[in-house]
RNA sequence: GGGGGCGUAGCUCAGUUGGUUAGAGUGACGGCCUGUCACGCCGUAGGUCGCGGGUUCGAGCCCCGUCGCUCCCGCCA
């Protein structure tokens, strides 16, 4: 007989009566008749019932036994009666009674109990995550991980792409978040970096010849942290191919999400492929954000021209962008309900105000209440209602700024809000969107100058002779260009970024020259790439979806801490591992760095 | 860097207008119990009320500061 096991904890069944079997797991639970004890032993695979009685020369140490206890029992199994059947496990049916029993580890009182699913502080949870790691959630949501990240690779490794791994040491990126740095030992004064992204490595290995490539590639950001967004690491599944269109890309990517989004949605829907396909303007404008949750009904309206017309007095509204967005059947709530939302808006949004009209049936005309119904005479009302699809019983709140940006985006907070306050959002749904044609450019408005928007590596849609002819000084022109960037967006939640490449140096190099940068500086800073991109470069483009998120999403969980294995908390701490810690003097030595620790006041 | 929330037993939480010895449930430990599966019953231990200062005859409660956790803004091409 095996030393530890003949059998896991969970593959015993009634057809197993009269085998002798060997279990070995931890005491998930311990319940004590005097006489009598049942041990629920757990393993990775489940949980069976072991029973001993007195007589067995095994009681003593059983009896000893208390929870999460390592133990290897050895018995016969046995059928359960009719009574103590337990239908809720899967090994309900039987017993192993224990005759043999030995302790392979010993427990000290739990700072987290395996057991149950009582609520615990984080903190304690991270500091004895392979503890928290054993309860049944968490246990789950890693294994639910895995096989998310084997389903992708298979599923990619299907379609004929090829898995390639890049640099883990590697050159800090000029662009972007802030890097990890590593000192060299070898080149005093000089540091590698964390790649933030394999960007320009699998860029490069286009150039290479590979064609089609694929990673599930950690990536290193020196960032604040947020729910959905681990401090310092996470995975992406990085994508890139050659000789593609846009087109080509949606279409190898979409299978792979929609499959894997299906394989484990349990009943949930997921929006069929292809995705349906949204300008960017349009989703600020419809959804006044660049990550629509398409689960919520609510679009947003402008009507500006409702408050510009002549009959309507409203001057704060005048001459500015007005976005109104529609809240069905909000008739009915008390005024404490609106004056809350306007609270909201002020301190949450920093918004002026919230402006409102509650539109009811009176003796057949449909007709405006509220602050500023009075504003607007009837035949601007309708325009209104029209416009923003308003019925009686609705309301409609509206979210006006001089700055089209700003009115957008209070708008679609406020889409977001009153989505989830009325209880508009079906929760049993996946609604996936590309979000495309992003701009080129944006205007700084801090530093008064143009910026990249995006990703600077992108292809512009624009005529290339033209675009090398741009002058810097043609604002209007530069800022209207779009880019071949394109967003994967689910339930609100942006899932990946992604572009056609600019794999022309001349047009590279004026792009970041339009951006503010200096052609020998581009030259310097993408040496590599630039390089490259002159020894014969094919069209490429990729994207790359957050392998967390994704994780996130199907476990159903608001916390990136419910589907990492080892996660650091919010101060970008491990606290099992008591990381970071200070280096030692002699490991400073030897990498040429003295510490200077900033000045407390 | 900034803002909000929280901080009372290992854990979840209660604690009245500032007033006697700070409670309950759960977990731990001990006892009883031969069919439980959130077993049951009885008992015991367990507290710097995050920390420091202040107001007061008296502070878990009020004030100031500080620390920790968390969520958000900034940031994240």
């Amino acid at each position: 007989m095996h030393a530890y096991r003949t059998h896991t904890c969970g593959e015993l069944r009634k057809k197993d009566v009269g085998t002798r079997a060997r279990l070995s797991g931890w005491v998930n639970r311990r319940r004590d008749h005097g006489g009598l004890i049942f041990i629920d032993l757990r393993d990775h695979y489940g949980i069976t019932q072991c029973v001993v009685e007195p007589d067995s020369p095994a009681f003593a140490t059983v009896d000893k036994a208390r929870s999460e206890w390592v133990l290897t029992f050895t018995g016969h199994i046995e059928a359960r009666t009719e009574d103590t059947i337990n239908p809720d496990m899967p090994t309900g049916e039987i017993e192993l009674r224990i005759d043999e029993a030995s302790v392979q580890g010993t427990a000290s009182d739990l700072p987290v109990p395996v057991f149950g699913d009582l609520e615990y502080p984080e903190e304690t949870r991270l500091k004895y995550r392979f503890l928290d790691l054993r309860r049944e959630k968490l246990h789950k949501n890693i294994i639910l991980r895995s096989k998310i990240i084997s389903s992708v690779r298979r599923r990619m490794i299907d379609q004929g792409f090829m898995e390639y791994q890049t640099p883990i040491l590697t050159a800090s990126s000029p662009e972007g978040a802030r890097d990890f740095l590593v000192p060299s030992r070898l080149h005093p004064g000089k540091f590698y970096a964390l790649p933030q992204a394999p960007q320009q490595f699998k860029q490069l290995l286009m150039v290479a010849g590979f064609d089609r490539y694929f990673q599930i590639a950690p990536c290193f950001r020196d960032e604040d942290a947020r729910a959905d967004r681990s401090p310092g690491e996470f995975y992406q599944l990085d994508i890139e191919m050659s000789f593609v269109t846009q087109d080509d890309v949606f279409a190898a990517v979409e299978p792979v999400l929609h499959g894997v989004f299906e394989e484990f949605a349990e009943g949930r829907k997921v929006s069929p492929a292809p995705f349906v396909r949204i300008p960017y303007e349009e989703s600020m404008l419809k959804y006044g954000v660049d990550k629509p949750d398409l689960r919520n009904p609510l679009i947003i309206a402008d009507v500006g021209s409702v408050f510009d017309r002549e009959d309507v007095a409203f001057k704060a509204f005048k001459n500015k962008t007005v976005r109104a967005v529609p809240a069905p059947g909000a008739a009915s709530q008390p005024r404490s309900w609106y004056d809350k939302l306007e609270a909201w808006a002020k301190t949450e949004q920093g918004a002026a105000g919230l402006g409102y009209i509650v539109f009811e049936d009176k003796d057949g005309v449909l007709t405006g209440k509220g602050p500023i119904a009075k504003f607007l005479p009837p035949e601007a009302q309708a325009e209104l209602a029209k416009i923003v699809g308003l019925k009686a019983g609705d309301a409609v709140f509206f979210s006006a700024n001089a700055k089209k940006d700003r009115a957008a985006a209070l708008a679609g907070q406020v889409r977001i809000k009153l989505g989830r306050d009325l209880g508009l959002i079906d929760d049993s749904k996946f609604e996936f969107c590309w979000i495309v044609d992003f701009p080129m450019y944006e205007w700084n408005e801090d530093e008064k100058k143009i910026d990249f928007s995006h990703n600077p590596f992108s292809m512009p849609q624009f005529d290339r002779e033209k675009f090398l002819a741009l002058d810097p000084a043609d604002q209007d022109t530069i800022l209207g260009i779009k880019a071949f960037q394109y967003d994967i967006v689910c339930n609100g939640i942006e899932l990946s970024s992604g572009a056609i490449r600019n794999h022309d140096p001349d047009v590279m190099l004026k792009a970041f020259e339009i951006a503010g940068y200096k052609r020998e500086e581009t030259e310097v800073k993408f040496a590599g790439m630039l390089n490259a991109f002159r020894y014969g470069a094919p069209p490429h483009g990729g994207t790359a979806p957050g392998i967390d998120r994704m994780v996130m999403l199907l476990a159903g969980v608001d916390n990136l801490r419910e589907i990492i294995l080892f996660p650091m908390n919010q101060r970008a701490e491990d606290l099992m591992m008591n990381a970071p810690s200070e280096a030692t003097l002699k490991q400073l030595r030897e990498l040429h760095i003295r510490v200077v620790k900033p000045e407390k006041e």
